[in-house]
DNA sequence: CTGTTAGCGCATTCAT
DNA sequence: ATGAATGCGCTAACAG
């Protein structure tokens, strides 16, 4: 029944504590406290004896300004996104922040969308997550976020990207070559790249940090096969790369070696013996996989952190790498 | 440089269109429209020319309702919830409201905490996503919940409860039973129950329900193992259940089931020649597992369509189910 | 159908 | 240190 009881305001909490609006607000929202001890009390007490809570959207009416970090991310499945954005979620309710969470899919013009409608919050803080295609223009997605600077939020871009804006990503190239030159050591000679969509950013830096750790190795891949960034794209590509005579599988995510794990099991190809296969992330599954997934570990959480942390800081300059390091298990033999 | 350089408003919208604030707002809002061609594309034309954005807070204020889901999760790195998350999403967006994630990490004083400062927006929605600890007193969270009810907020719980809120849940009692049949159909005799926490609701409607289909087939279970709802509580449980001469290990969830699994992997213990292990809610890994892992079906990201479509309708009583079946793969022998 | 005006809930300058 | 008054950006009667 009595659904639309409007909550009490601020100006019932003043009259139910007999002081007034200024005072009330004064001892609510903190700033600068500048009150008296007995009429603090006053005004605690009857704050909770009238369930007062303070209504954040008139607030950030009359502040300008909102307590709002808003989450941009390509897919919340996908285990990478998921551990990024709980590091996103921690740091940000850590500085008392409330994070809006919207799924991009993929799309630029989903992404171009929500980050209007989230403009509208005029958020604090706005966090891309996820790897930009390279193809495609971004002059209005940049546009956006200009916008969004202009109004007073702090924009970070996850991974690896164009845009004029702060980032914070893993050392892909690093991790990717010396994930490489590992394999290379462990005595595979024809290696092939699973490469993802030639046209995503987090990809091609990977493959590359894989070519440069072969060419160390004085290796060139037998092959560099693209596609879908999932699961069945690394199927795929794995059954194209050991058509192709791979005896060593590189892919740029685990999702993706995972993929392929499933494709080579049934073809009865046996990894490591005949095939070793890697991955990228190293997201929870990668070590529970069979035979255990050699990856390149990322500590997906902290990137998460470090994104509010450098979003909060404020500086559009700023280029954030966190380390990335292989982590060798069966799937290569180690 | 130009930063805190203030977004136009609407007053700014209507000097430039020529218009009244009342027309501008009109036209901008959408309400029943009501004004005239000639007035509306010169308010549209002026709005893209000037960039205006409309200042969802005090859109808020002023309507005394926001257009926000807020969606309360314990752990999104888990793919149960990343799953579900990802269907209130979808479907939060298909109505036009943005919603805030915030995860709980399974804690009662984190999720008051966070409703607190939730309902400072005054959400149209709030979803409460992951069962509760049926111990823990709830009565606070009962009373919260109930205030933000009272302030205009449409709330679901999703997952076994005992909250007097709307809820979605799956029918976890039916697939549990029936996979408990299987598993005794396919010729085992001393299964054992992975239970999870003994005060989740989730975890005890299933392992009720492994009962119900043991007893169906005339079985009592070997043991039943409480212990952690992650992998690594599989684990132990796994452990402990063929310590207990157990033939078949039911989980509460994929996840502990996995954990199973690796388990008796290292154990060299046979998966399903010596022991067939079951799990719950065929989360993506779940078919990628080695063997790969019985289970039982839920359609997750409906799960959480259903979820926001539920909490539309307004009904407290609501009580909506979701179908749940097993599905057979090679961890019993299927 | 359009414009005026009075709020919405709160922060904050300005007097006191 | 406190209170009265003004404004934040917008919506919704209310007149015209």
């Amino acid at each position: 029944m009595a659904r639309p009881d409007a909550p009490p305001t601020l100006y019932d909490l003043a009259r139910e504590a007999g002081v007034s609006l200024a005072t009330a607000s004064r001892v609510v929202n903190g700033s600068t406290r500048k009150v008296a001890e007995p009429y603090r009390v006053r005004v605690l007490e009857a704050a909770d004896r009238i369930g007062y809570r303070a209504n954040l959207s008139a607030q950030a009416v009359a502040r300008g300004t909102s307590r709002l970090a808003a989450l941009l991310v390509s897919d919340i499945v996908d285990p990478f996104f998921a551990a990024v954005t709980a590091g996103v979620s921690r740091a940000a309710e850590a500085e008392g922040l409330l994070v809006t969470m919207s799924v991009t899919d993929r799309r630029s013009d989903r992404e171009l969308e929500l980050l209007r409608t989230i403009g509208g919050f005029r958020p604090r803080l706005v966090l891309l997550i996820g790897s930009r295609r390279t193809t495609e223009p971004s002059s209005e997605l940049e546009d956006e976020l200009r916008e969004l600077r202009r109004a007073g939020a702090d924009v970070v871009v996850v991974g690896h990207h164009r845009l004029p804006f702060a980032s914070v990503r893993a050392d892909d190239t690093t991790g990717a070559r010396e994930l490489a030159e590992a394999v290379a050591a462990a005595g595979r000679s024809r290696v092939a790249i699973l490469a993802g969509p030639a046209d995503l950013s987090t990809a091609t830096a990977r493959a590359e940090g894989f070519r440069a750790g072969l060419r160390a190795a004085g290796l060139d891949p037998v092959a560099v096969v693209h596609g879908e960034f999932g699961r069945s794209g690394g199927r795929a590509a794995a059954l194209e790369a050991v058509g192709a005579g791979a005896d060593a599988l590189l892919a740029v995510n685990d999702v993706m070696a995972l993929g392929a794990l499933s494709a080579l099991r049934e073809r009865g190809i046996r990894v490591p013996e005949q095939v070793a296969v890697t991955g990228f992330d190293d997201i929870a599954a990668a070590a529970d996989a069979v035979p255990a997934l050699s990856s390149v570990r990322i500590d997906l959480e902290a990137l998460g952190e470090r994104a509010v942390a450098v979003a909060l800081a404020g500086d559009d300059s700023a280029a954030e790498v966190v380390p990335a390091h292989p982590v060798l298990r069966a799937s290569t033999g180690h």
